[in-house]
DNA sequence: CAGTGGTCTAGACCACGAT
DNA sequence: TCGTGGTCTAGACCACTGA
């Protein structure tokens, strides 16, 4: 009915992925040139490049100058995951957002919080603890210390009406991150603050936050048991 | 010194990257149009528009025709990751891979499991247990169905030389799948066969792989304790 | 060396959507 | 309505890298 939009490249990566999936174009087998698809197509090859590389860029093809494109023997399946402000995720569920801090120090971080964010052993920090609440039960505990020499404005700031989360991505630019994702049991301290008995499975996100050369922030997220994380190939 | 690719795109992205780390733009802020852009840069449209599209679907930008470009307030930054073969991921770590078929059977799935898959819930799927090993201990323990009806050779097969997830890459096909990732407390068989005791907090992925509207397998992973799962901003 | 993909350009038309 | 981004083209040159 509606034509809508004329983006041929997107209907060329779509019989192209057909062709893959359809087994037509075979695991390890080369494909025709990007020259003769823009021609079979009846396109230009830049047309046919764009639809090409994005396929690659998702692992399906490996392309290489001269010896052509091969649909890739064992495709690394590449997820992509929306890491977003935990008020989003809960809002976005429908459910009410609210936070509470429960801790507000500023220390010297154990020695693994400082390695891992290369900050000098004799550093104090930032650290606070608050808990996420979704329809007002406890969503997520948050461990979070703050490079207070990088982020000077946050000893200034109380936390209690804006989670720390929000407020940094206001007042901290960052270039990249790493994350991790792995499954511990519930300590008191944890089981106590998110309603759990001690030894709960917690799904738990690590986050460090860099400027360049420096951290930003660390923070460890635990969530409330049972909570689940989504995505699709 | 070797200057090696003029990847002008890519220059012009790291700049637009740079002047949004340096809040230089601000977030929310309207950046020019591709046309000045590219007569500041000194190229043409079209090489500002790849620099610029790819910035936004790493959600650092919001474009729209008309309004314009304008750097988002609150990022949400997107994570990839790279769900290989587990044999893969084994060897990526210079350890050594080997599996062991515990439980092979045909039977009538869990009302959970045929719901999930979408089968009817009279039909008979492949059930197969599996220990996944890195250097001869236990790395992870896997629960999969496999629709029979979508790809009859299974039943032909042992899986004792080759883990279910390979042979499934060689003989089936799927056009997508769905990820979850969550924590579990082990059970008993669990903690037996990943060497862990009972209600360790195991890391869980959850996947079900679909060709079209038809589901080819539903594969549970338990990860041996410790399990971490990495990626990047 | 030569074939293939990677990139760039200038110009064009179009779809969308803010005003 | 009309400014902006989205896409397409034909042609060109270049960077790789397999043979």
């Amino acid at each position: 009915m509606t034509k809508l939009q004329f983006r041929k490249w997107q209907s060329v990566q779509d019989e192209v992925l057909r062709r893959i999936h359809a087994r037509e174009w075979k695991p390890g087998q080369l494909i025709p040139n990007e020259a003769d698809l823009a021609s079979d197509f009846g396109c230009a090859r830049v047309t046919v490049n764009r639809a090409l590389r994005e396929i690659a860029e998702k692992g399906l093809l490996d392309r290489r100058r001269k010896a052509g494109t091969r649909v890739v023997l064992q495709p690394v399946a590449k997820a992509t995951l929306d890491i977003s402000v935990i008020r989003m995720d809960v809002e976005a569920r429908g459910q009410r957002y609210d936070h509470q801090l429960i801790q507000r120090d500023i220390s010297k971080p154990p020695a693994t919080v400082s390695g891992a964010m290369r900050t000098s052993a004799s550093a104090q920090l930032l650290q606070l603890k608050a808990l996420h609440l979704a329809d007002m039960l406890p969503y997520a505990f948050e461990d979070r210390w703050i490079n207070t020499n990088i982020v000077p404005e946050a000893t200034a700031e109380t936390f209690t009406d804006i989670s720390s989360n929000e407020w940094l991505l206001k007042h901290a630019s960052y270039t990249h991150g790493d994350i991790t994702f792995s499954a511990v049991n519930a300590n008191k301290d944890q089981a106590e603050a998110l309603g759990c008995i001690t030894g709960a499975a917690l799904f738990v996100m690590d986050r460090i936050t860099w400027n360049g050369d420096f951290a930003v922030t660390k923070v460890r997220i635990f969530f409330a048991q049972g909570h689940r994380m989504q995505t699709v190939l």
